[in-house]
Formats: structure tokens, C-alpha cells, sequence
DNA sequence: TGCCAGGGAGTGT
DNA sequence: ACACTCCATGGC
């Protein structure tokens, strides 16, 4: 386990003894699009840096914060927090143990070392689906805008803001109805997924426990999504830890440092790897760089290769 | 085959 | 200040 206990606070939840808990890593590495961190510290400095994130899942306003190894989820119950969060947060799984297997390789230890509070979120399947049509050919802050325009526009309000809106709401748009989200091309492509996954073509439920095969192709029958906004799905709405997707950063990674192919051994958890590679590759260059090759550098090698194929 | 779509952010000059 | 590049997918 990564964490020693969970108590009810009056009205908050508290996570003590918390490890491989990161909260700017967790929600800021491209995994979410919907959580917002405040402008300022929290408490006083003496704290230590306490820092919050507000955002909004399952239908449910979350205010989060952390300091060090205490995790505060505000206004909430422990019925809540273990129906809710512990899944969201990926708490039931043993990261301690998986960052112990993965230091076996050089790489990926250094990586572990950088950005070990990363964890993968188990999102909604429909949010994530929908979030990464939305990132295609797109960038972190321009995918938070779509995103958020979505929500505003198209999504039911709760306390606080709004939930995503439904495959069935998005559903019974059109494409004018969509244009005020400014997402260009990928409108119809997320209203094919909205008709799939409402009328049940697609159906989410089963990508959980579906071969993996199965449920890529399942995906990839959406108008719009290919190789890699499947594997986001399958990974980050469906706890798929299995999938890799590959993104031109990953990409880099694999050229430079897995030329021969991503370790065997690390499949079943391979979609946790990338996610500390990616991390690592994309902050590397500036503090902490790694030894070796610049980012750079390692871009216009990989450039001149063929892609590497994905696990 | 290789470019384009629609747009904004990041980077380099 | 300005130009240039990037991006996942499908259509042509």
C-alpha cells in the first residue's frame, strides 16, 4: 500500500503516510485536462508548501490538497473517498512495488527518481475517450480549453461546475451546436464517438475485462480515433496499465534509450513506465538534466528513424 | 504518396 | 515583433 491510514477530519478526508503521491505530478502530466491548481500556497510557509487542485470527476467538485505525505480531500466522506477516489487516484494499486521492478533498468530508474509521485488516474472511459480525440494534433493548454468550453456549454452543473457532459448529450448535437468549442476538425469526430458509445455500438463497459485486442479494435471503429487515442483510452479511462501509448515524446524515448524494443518484462505495467518516461523526457533538458544527450539533440536523431513499434 | 484540415502554444530569430 | 514548428487522424 502507499499510504498508512485514512481518517475522517470533521469535514475533510486524510490520507496519512502517503507515498509515490505527487499531486502536480499526478494531475498536471498530461493525463487530465479538467483540474486546476490555485495561485497560491495554502497555510502558511512554515507548512512546507502546501498546494491545492480543485477539479471535477464522477459528477463530484474534489478539492484536494497535499502536503508532503498528508493528502486533504476536502468535503468529502470516507464513503466517498472509497468509492470515489480511491479508484480515482489509483490507490488500491502498489506503486512502491512496480517502481521497485522498473529500477531494474537504468533508464527507467533515473526516471522513477525524477517524477516518482506520478500515478495513472482511473478517469471516466467516455471522459477520456473524448478528452483525447480532443488532443489530437493539440497541445496541454489549448486540450484544457476545449475541454473546458465542452464542460461550460454542454455539461450538467453541480455544486461548484460542471460535470463532463454525456455521450448522450453530445449525442444529440450537431456540429453547429458544437462550434462555439472551437475544436475545428476533431467535432465530428467526437460526435461519432458520442453516437457509438450512446447507441451502443461502442461499448465502454465491456473495455475493461476485454482482450486487449478486442477493445482496441472496439475503440478504433470510433471515426477518429486511431492507434494512440485508443491506447489513452484504454489506459487512462479503463486502468488498461498494460497499454503504452506512444506520442512523439515516448517516441523520442524509445529511439534513444529502447532501440531494440521496450523490455519484455515491464509489459504488464509498460502504460506506468511511459508515464514516468514521459515525465522525465519532457523536463529533462532543463534542471536536473540527465547526462548525455540534450532534448535536442535526442530530437533531430529520432527524427532521422523509423518509429519504434509500440508494445 | 504526402499534404491538408483549424488553431493556438511554444520556440527560435 | 515575427516566422516557424508541432500535433493524430482521415480524406483526398
Amino acid at each position: 500500500m502507499d499510504y498508512i491510514k485514512v481518517y475522517q477530519i470533521g469535514p475533510d478526508v486524510a490520507l496519512y503516510g502517503a507515498r509515490c503521491f505527487d499531486l502536480d505530478e499526478i494531475l498536471d502530466c498530461g493525463q487530465c485536462f479538467r483540474w486546476e491548481k490555485e495561485n497560491k500556497e495554502i497555510g502558511y510557509p512554515a507548512n512546507g508548501g502546501e498546494y491545492a487542485y480543485s477539479g471535477i470527476a464522477f459528477g463530484r467538485l474534489l478539492r484536494i490538497s497535499q502536503n508532503g505525505g498528508t493528502v486533504i480531500f476536502h468535503n468529502t466522506t470516507l464513503a466517498d473517498f472509497e468509492k470515489i477516489w480511491m479508484d480515482y487516484f489509483d490507490l488500491r494499486r502498489d506503486y512502491s512495488a512496480i517502481k521497485e521492478l522498473l529500477s531494474k533498468e537504468e533508464t527507467l530508474e533515473k526516471a522513477v527518481g525524477y517524477a516518482g509521485g506520478i500515478r495513472v488516474l482511473r478517469q471516466e472511459p467516455w471522459e477520456a475517450l473524448c478528452t483525447f480525440i480532443l488532443s489530437q494534433n493539440n497541445n496541454i493548454p489549448r486540450i484544457k480549453g476545449l475541454v473546458s468550453r465542452l464542460c461550460q456549454f454542454f455539461g450538467d452543473e453541480t455544486e461548484g461546475g460542471r460535470a463532463f457532459p454525456s455521450a448522450g448529450r453530445i449525442a444529440s448535437l450537431s456540429e453547429e451546436d458544437l462550434a462555439p468549442v472551437r475544436a475545428g476538425f476533431r467535432a465530428k469526430y467526437i460526435l461519432d464517438a458520442a453516437r457509438n458509445v450512446s447507441s451502443g455500438r461502442v461499448d465502454l463497459n465491456l473495455l475493461y475485462e476485454a482482450p486487449v485486442e478486442y477493445a482496441r479494435e472496439s475503440l478504433q471503429k470510433i471515426h477518429g480515433v486511431g492507434p494512440k487515442v485508443a491506447e489513452c483510452t484504454l489506459l487512462y479511462g479503463c486502468a488498461r496499465v498494460e497499454c503504452f501509448p506512444v506520442d512523439v515524446w515516448i517516441r523520442r524515448v524509445l529511439s534513444e534509450f529502447y532501440p531494440d524494443g521496450f523490455p519484455e518484462e515491464f509489459a504488464p505495467v509498460a502504460g506506468i513506465a511511459q508515464q514516468y518516461l514521459f515525465h522525465y523526457i519532457r523536463n529533462a533538458g532543463r534542471k536536473d538534466a540527465p547526462q548525455g544527450k540534450s532534448r535536442s539533440a535526442v530530437e533531430r536523431e529520432s527524427a532521422r528513424r523509423e518509429p519504434v513499434a509500440a508494445g
